[in-house]
DNA sequence: TCGGAAGTGGAGATTGTCTCCACTTTCATT
DNA sequence: AATGAAAGTGGAGACAATCTCCACTTCCGA
């Protein structure tokens, strides 16, 4: 993956631009001041023009998702790594516990997360999605596993992790976001089908 | 409360100008236009000045509130009665599968709400509040009754019931917020104290 | 009827966002 | 290594939304 990814050769000067650009915005991203500044001082900040800043990202949500993907990315690896050692009601256990560790530690990521999904539909829409099949697939290991409930899609799942991204500055949030946590896996875990081969996904 | 509840006198056409305000308010926010709009196009929709937009409501968040709280009432209207007329589980369930209705009917409300919730700290505090008194008497009334855990506060559904407003505007709304409420109601069931072994929840 | 306290309105200051284009840098070609 | 044109730059200023300020109007108790 390197720096690039896609297929457009980018110049060298731009390319070293745009990589000042995205540092200094995640240094502000995890200071959580992200939507504190202006957005033009982003520019400033990374010795680099105004014009500059919004060629490479049109828009403050633009960027914010490019920092975002970068932290996703790395949440996503956790999920493949705990699907590949771990039983799967567990690997799922372990990643939704890790989300809210993580979150706790960069809550500059919950607020910016909290404000992307009001704000940018489509902003999150790449990195979101990658954070999405992660957890469809520790959810769909588990359903078939017989250990999680089928009748109950993880988008559910991804809705309750929102909610917890969107709370994130309510006064006893590591504790309650355990809890929802936990509601949700005794949820999942409750009205599991073991050991049947067919699973209907009737309602 | 009728239209004033505090104590604080106001001039009789300083509340007519006030409930003009409301009026425009709450229609544009039902339409879900509510941030699509310049500030100070309430003022003039509402024939008064911007000055006196400015004098009662200080910031576009300040007026979300006001009219939010209107709803909120409602809602919370339906849980006390709910809880006088239901046993405390059945109470909460009704509650909660109804708040997911509302929502869906009323989604100006919800792309409102997702709104405040990560801009306006302050903003929600008040409706806010109340919505939580509800939920956190059902809650309370359900766990002592035996029903439902104690070990997970209300604060934890709170968060999930923000997951759902939060993210009012994917594609499977409905079905996943309703996937939501089940978890989190089959959550709370698991794990209830007494002596009884176990009933299958109603859906 | 009158005085002053409360409230009004809207012109314009302020602040943040974004565009535009004359200039500089890179790089493939020879 | 020299060259030309495509790619990229930067920042002045156009534009748009928010908010302030205060001369004026309205209300209400005495």
């Amino acid at each position: 993956m390197s720096t690039r990814g896609s297929a457009k050769p980018l110049r060298a000067d731009a390319q070293r631009n745009r990589q000042a650009l995205l540092a200094k915005a995640r240094e502000i991203f995890d200071a959580g001041e992200f939507f504190d500044l202006r957005f033009d001082d982003f520019a400033r900040l990374a010795g680099v023009g105004t014009g500059t800043l919004y060629r490479h990202f049109p828009t403050r949500e633009a960027l914010a998702e490019a920092v975002y993907r970068e932290e996703v990315v790395a949440l996503c690896d956790r999920a493949r790594r705990l699907q590949a050692t771990s039983p799967p009601l567990e690997a799922l256990a372990t990643f939704l516990r890790d989300f809210v560790d993580y979150l706790h530690e960069h809550h500059g990521l919950a607020r910016t997360l909290a404000t992307l999904m009001t704000t940018g539909s489509e902003a999150l829409a790449d990195g979101s999605r990658a954070l999405e099949e992660a957890v469809t697939d520790l959810v769909a290991a588990a359903v078939e596993e017989g250990t999680v409930r089928g009748d109950v899609g993880a988008g559910a799942v991804m809705m309750a992790l929102h909610g917890i991204g969107a709370a994130h500055d309510r006064p006893g949030w590591r504790a309650e976001a355990d809890g929802v946590i936990t509601l949700v896996l005794d949820g999942l875990v409750q009205g599991a089908q073991p050991s049947s081969p067919n699973d209907s996904p009737a309602r």
